[in-house]
RNA sequence: GGACGUUUAGCUCAGUUGGUUCAGAGCGUUCGCCUCACACGCGAAAGGUCGUAGGUUCAAGUCCUACAACGUCCA
């Protein structure tokens, strides 16, 4: 046994212990009948996400599941194909110029060196994922499975192509869903400007946030009921600038409350224009292109023009000519690209769609059924409501990273019929087009949403569309650990393609992880620059410091404030858990006999109240744990383990160990008791595995002569003994621990120094107290330092003692020469007052007659033994405040 | 504008079904200790009328209503 450094040192163990973890093939698993799978497929997340997953993936696998967690990410087609360009810009080089090919192979090298830098993160957190499974959305099989259900979808009808209006993004020239747009509230204008009515010289005003779109304006809508309109409904204007003549429509939909009442339509560029163009049959006039410049269709001046530099110079050619009547301040809410934050721009575009509503609605109902659940359970409203109101998605990119659609467009012969026009939807590239015949075909352009294959996920990793075993043992998955940013984007998503494509739910639960904040509780992000970079926390405090840390911060649905410095609470905690393991060992290696083997409840005579005490608190305390991570309380489960091995285990049961090793001669006996402390100190770790998996393996290691075969991770977890926890045996451990906490306290109010021995006295008044007592009394002359010790009944008060009372037992400790009197009088004087405090209250609840009439019994009873004890404890107390002479 | 969440000790947060001295933990602070596992530690202490105002109840951090502040999502 090689002697254990006094501090943790987490460098030394976290590379070793995971390379072996890997190559012995510990986190892999294979499909096997005896045991039930437990799977989880990885999201995109941070730190407290995969520390989560993690933390179940190793719980179930010791609780004998067959525990599976796939890891892989998506290939995040904008972001990526943005951060690529980028780079590319630096060097001068335009996406264009490259050409598409080149392009994208750039980008697959730029993704082998980004996935590896995640790859490598996720091992230094040293999480258990089956790394022989791990998938990208862009792999071969996973590519088949997106285009299986874009064919399958589009045979049942469900995705359609169409020009719709969509939100744009200019920046990144491609369509967005309504999902990836965030709205944020910016402060603009209402511009009031005149629309001469033609033939007359009367005038209407409309209002408007966005005067640049009136060059694409074909109408001017009003309330059919505003009267101030009314006679207007049917005329013309003249739009101003662009001078054409537009008509004047009455639609329900205008706001006769907002701005003048009258609006601008311009269909193309605003969805609820587009709507009302379709409603009124308008022409849909564009007038930017895709970067949001000024087109052909503007008057020459504007052309090419940026669409703010548009409103510039129109707003002032609009003043000029006296057509801008009124600027008043507007707050409105703006969309931007969630990706690089641009101003998106609604536009008139061909599209790919997916009809959502047919797919919701099963989608919906196993929610609201409780199949699969979420946690916390309030994420289930925020769900129903978006499913309710869903809306089609707006599938295609146009970008050149991602799933190309595979659809087919006839570029046509002579011999092409109108039906030639529809695109030919088709698993693999068709040889001509089935109404000409012509060869020439051309494949779309546009790639798919990420999300399109992301929501495959939960069975595309087993190798969809194909019927593998993997797919049939491992699906559904159990648990997903997610951010609550994309319950639309993708928890929604996944459960729809879950039951469209495999008729069963991806999942059973769904964990919504905290948000992290900084200090200045500012969401953590990449772009912000305020996220911690987990690999410099860990060299500083350890991986376990680090996962133990947002565990025990992050309980569920809170977002957390997080800091590095709080690593020290993890830190700190391992390091105890080292030294509490280093103690005994070290105590063990004196007494090499051989090893009495020992179970944690086996009773032999070597038991002492400590003993069945800590087996009490172990068993409890599994219990507890056990409960609280079927629950998914896993920070409920962090904080009572923490509790249990620092305070229950540390702090009493180890002092225990300590002394009665030193007080007995017998080597046996010392074995046992070692023994017994080792065991319960081992099954603790095994608890804690999931949460600190390298401590408490490397000590696991250390505990006994293990092969390579034996880890930690693949212990059996520990099941709790119900009959092993004593209510009995618990009271009178706290009874004595309270005798322990008087007399320091004591010492410590009276300023006794800790080397200096003192006598204790304890009059009891119950003989079970006594006994307890009287057999631990080695312990409490040890722990006190006492010099002498005296017990029994009803003893007298020694003269200057300074003196308690603890569960009606009184605790004098005779201080003569070092008392002092004033100090001891207002030691008891307090507790008498804070003691008759309660006693008050306790008085004024019986004697209030609608308490006794209506409180349960047991209720009333407790009351009334409650104040008994407050009357004798405070009578005690007096007296002996009395006998206190100075 | 709508929905939801949060508000408890100086700081960060627990407190599940209303009732055990229920007002707690960690950090920080104060006091005493390098006690032969751990100073990343040990022992002790100080500190809060549980956001505000009402209500229900024998009994309210806990349930209800309104309001305020902050936050998130949706429009």
């Amino acid at each position: 046994m090689s002697e254990l450094a006094k501090q943790y040192n987490p460098q030394e163990v976290e590379d070793k212990l995971y390379q072996w973890w890997e190559s012995s093939g510990f986190f892999h698993a294979t499909i096997n009948p005896e045991k039930k799978p437990y799977t989880i497929v990885i999201p995109p997340g941070h730190i407290l996400n995969n520390t989560l997953q993690d933390v179940f993936i190793r719980w179930k696998r010791m609780q004998g599941y067959e525990a599976c967690w796939i890891p892989g990410t998506d290939h995040a087609g904008i972001a990526t194909q943005h951060v690529v360009e980028k780079a590319l810009l630096k060097d001068g080089v335009q996406r264009r110029e490259m050409g598409r090919e080149k392009f994208v192979e750039r980008v697959w090298e730029w993704k082998q060196q980004y996935g590896s830098t995640i790859n490598k993160q996720l091992r230094k957190l040293g999480v258990s994922c089956d790394w022989e499974r791990e998938r990208f959305t862009m792999d071969e099989g996973l590519s088949e499975a997106v285009k299986e259900v874009f064919v399958r979808l589009h045979e049942k009808g469900l995705i359609y192509r169409g020009k719709y209006i969509v939100n744009w993004c200019p920046k990144d020239h491609t369509a967005l869903s309504d999902d990836e747009v965030n709205h944020s509230e910016s402060k603009g204008h209402l511009w009031h400007i005149k629309y001469p009515i033609e033939h007359s010289t009367e005038f209407i005003v409309v209002a408007t946030t966005r005067p640049e779109t009136m060059l694409g304006d074909t109408a001017v809508a009003v309330n059919p009921k505003d009267e101030r309109y009314k006679h207007l409904v049917g005329k013309d204007v003249v739009l101003p600038i662009a001078n054409r003549v537009i008509p004047i429509i009455a639609d329900d939909f205008v706001d006769v409350q907002f701005g003048t009442g009258a609006v601008k339509v311009t269909p193309a560029h605003d969805p609820n224009d587009y709507q009302l163009g379709i409603r009124h049959n308008l022409q849909q006039l564009i007038v930017m292109d895709t970067s949001a410049k000024m087109n052909n269709n503007v008057p020459p001046k504007y052309h090419g023009m940026d669409r703010y530099e548009c409103r510039r110079e129109l707003l002032r050619d609009l003043e000029k000519n006296g057509f801008l009547v009124k600027i008043e301040d507007h707050t409105h809410s703006v969309g931007h690209c969630y990706r690089c934050d641009s101003v998106i721009e609604p536009y008139l575009s061909d599209q790919w769609f997916v009809k959502m509503k047919p797919l919701a609605e099963p989608a919906l109902k196993v929610v609201q059924e409780r199949k699969i659940k979420f946690y916390p359970e309030r994420f289930t409203k925020i769900y129903e409501h978006w499913m309710t109101n869903i809306r089609d998605w707006c599938i295609s990119r146009q970008l050149w990273w991602g799933h190309r659609i595979p659809a087919w467009y006839c570029v046509g012969t002579d011999h092409c019929t109108i039906d030639c026009k529809e695109p030919i939807v088709a698993r693999t590239a068709p040889e001509k087009c089935p109404h000409c015949g012509s060869t020439n075909l051309r494949q779309d352009s546009d790639v798919l949403d990420t999300w399109f294959s992301s929501w495959l996920w939960p069975f595309s990793v087993h190798g969809w569309p194909k019927e593998t075993d993997d797919l049939k043992y491992f699906y559904p998955t159990d648990t997903l650990v997610t951010a609550p940013d994309i319950i639309f984007f993708w928890v929604a998503r996944m459960i729809m393609a879950g039951l469209e494509f495999r008729g069963d739910i991806p999942f059973r639960h769904v964990y919504f992880t905290s948000l992290l904040r900084d200090a200045q509780g500012r969401k953590m992000s990449k772009s912000l620059g305020n996220s911690p970079d987990p690999l410099d926390v860990i060299a500083t405090y350890g991986t376990d410091a680090l996962r133990f840390t947002v565990l025990f911060l992050a309980p569920i649905g809170q977002d957390v404030l997080y800091d590095n410095e709080m690593v020290e609470i993890g830190r700190n905690f391992a390091n105890k858990m080292w030294n509490a393991g280093r103690f005994l060992m070290m105590n063990r290696d004196q007494v090499s006999l051989d090893n009495e083997q020992l179970t944690i409840a086996s009773p032999t005579p070597s038991q002492d109240l400590s003993d069945r005490w800590i087996i009490s608190r172990f068993n409890s305390s599994v219990r507890d744990t056990t409960a609280a991570m079927e629950n998914l309380r896993v920070n409920d489960a962090v904080k009572m383990l923490y509790e249990f091995l620092w305070k229950d285990f540390c702090d009493w049961y180890v002092e225990f160990v300590k002394l009665r090793v030193q007080e007995t001669s017998d080597v046996h006996l010392k074995q046992a008791i070692l023994n017994r402390a080792l065991k319960i100190y081992e099954e603790t770790l095994k608890l804690l595995h999931p949460f600190m998996p390298y401590v408490t393996e490397e000590i696991y290691q250390h505990l006994g002569d293990r092969n390579n075969t034996e880890t930690i991770m693949r212990a059996a977890i520990p099941v709790n003994d119900e009959r092993m926890i004593d209510a009995g045996v618990e009271n009178k451990m706290e009874f004595l621990q309270e005798v322990i906490s008087a007399v320091r306290q004591i010492r410590s109010e009276m300023n006794i120094p800790p080397s200096k021995g003192i006598e204790l006295v304890a009059s009891c008044h119950d003989y079970d107290k006594l006994s307890i007592l009287e057999e631990q009394q080695p312990s409490l002359q040890k722990f006190l330092r006492l010099d002498k010790i005296t017990l029994g009944m009803a003893l007298p008060k020694p003269g200057y003692s300074a003196s308690s009372v603890v569960k009606g037992q009184e605790i004098f400790v005779p201080l003569k020469g070092l008392i002092d009197v004033a100090v001891e009088r207002e030691r008891l004087q307090k507790e008498i007052d804070r003691l008759t405090g309660q006693l008050n209250g306790v008085v004024a609840k019986l004697s209030n007659q609608n308490f006794v009439g209506k409180a349960p019994a047991d209720v009333i009873d407790k009351e009334k033994s409650k104040q008994q004890n407050f009357e004798q404890t405070i009578q005690k107390l007096k007296v002996n405040l009395e006998q206190l002479i100075g």
